[in-house]
DNA sequence: TCGAAACGGGTACAAATGTAGTCGATTCCA
DNA sequence: TGGAATCGACTACATTTGTACCCGTTTCGA
């Protein structure tokens, strides 16, 4: 839990760290490479948010030659996660599933994620059956609830 | 395509979202009164971001006595949607995996959203059974890559 | 009816972020 | 071995974001 609680990445960050992620180990040229073709930035930007990067603990260092390897300090799924929890932390109930819909139908899951999925949403439905049953349970329109944890609304 | 591609949200526009969105409708003053209970803001920070809020097209006002009434203009899972997406969006594979599984684990899911899942998730397994026969799908490749989000499903 | 309180809008300004130039040190190739 | 190419640090500056004051207007109590 050392590189847990990191500073929050800002967007050009976050893009330089998805290269990262996906070089897993690369020298600065070969991030800028990347970044110049897909953002047009120059080397001496991402080189700073490199910088940046590695002072934010995001990006560990190797020095090798000249320059440094760079290589992520923590895992993209786990940063992810922050970031995504950070987005729907405390939003209005109801909101989350279409996300979590969203994700599984565009993105590429092997059979095993699909599989721990599965297991995970029959356990989910499992919790949900012993709870108040009584209720014709209409699935709630999009808007009629508002109530939350946040209850003075008139 | 007219609420959709709204600008992003700065960090505390998202949270003033957050409170519009849990409010459904509210005044001035409701909000504000959230935002300084949980983030100690101002109430003149938050008729700031509410502000930028309707500027960049989130918040839809009416007029009502001295002041307005805010509602939201875009729904929560959409805005949510879009965000996650631009931080998944060419992530390298197999970090959203986990994410999902840690949204499905930590959210209050419907019945209903859980038969939906599973759906897809079957409808997933298939697809994986008969891969399609045009795409190599070369490991990612440093760059190059570019084929986009766009994940076709049948 | 008058003035105090509240409201929203405009304005202001500091901090963070995005973007990049420059520079001395190092490395590599001819 | 000398010079071109790189490298990372430092610095610079425009834009965006965060945060809030002030002010004219509306509302409401006395």
């Amino acid at each position: 839990m050392t590189d847990d609680s990191l500073p929050p990445l800002s967007k050009a960050e976050w893009i330089v760290m998805k290269i990262v992620w996906q070089l897993q180990k690369a020298v600065a040229r070969e991030v800028s490479a990347v970044a110049a073709e897909e953002n047009g930035w120059s080397s001496a930007t991402v080189k700073t948010l490199l910088r940046r990067l590695v002072q934010k603990g995001y990006v560990h260092t190797t020095p090798v030659g000249n320059g440094f390897v760079y290589r992520p300090a923590q895992s993209a799924s786990k940063s992810l996660r922050t970031a995504v929890e950070g987005l729907v932390g405390g939003i209005v109930e109801g909101a989350t599933a279409p996300v979590i819909a969203h994700l599984v139908r565009n993105t590429q899951l092997t059979s095993a994620d699909l599989d721990e999925l599965q297991a995970l949403i029959d356990e989910k439905k499992q919790t949900l059956e012993k709870p108040q049953v009584s209720t014709p349970s209409k699935r709630v329109s999009p808007k009629s609830n508002s109530s939350g944890k946040r209850g003075f609304q008139s």
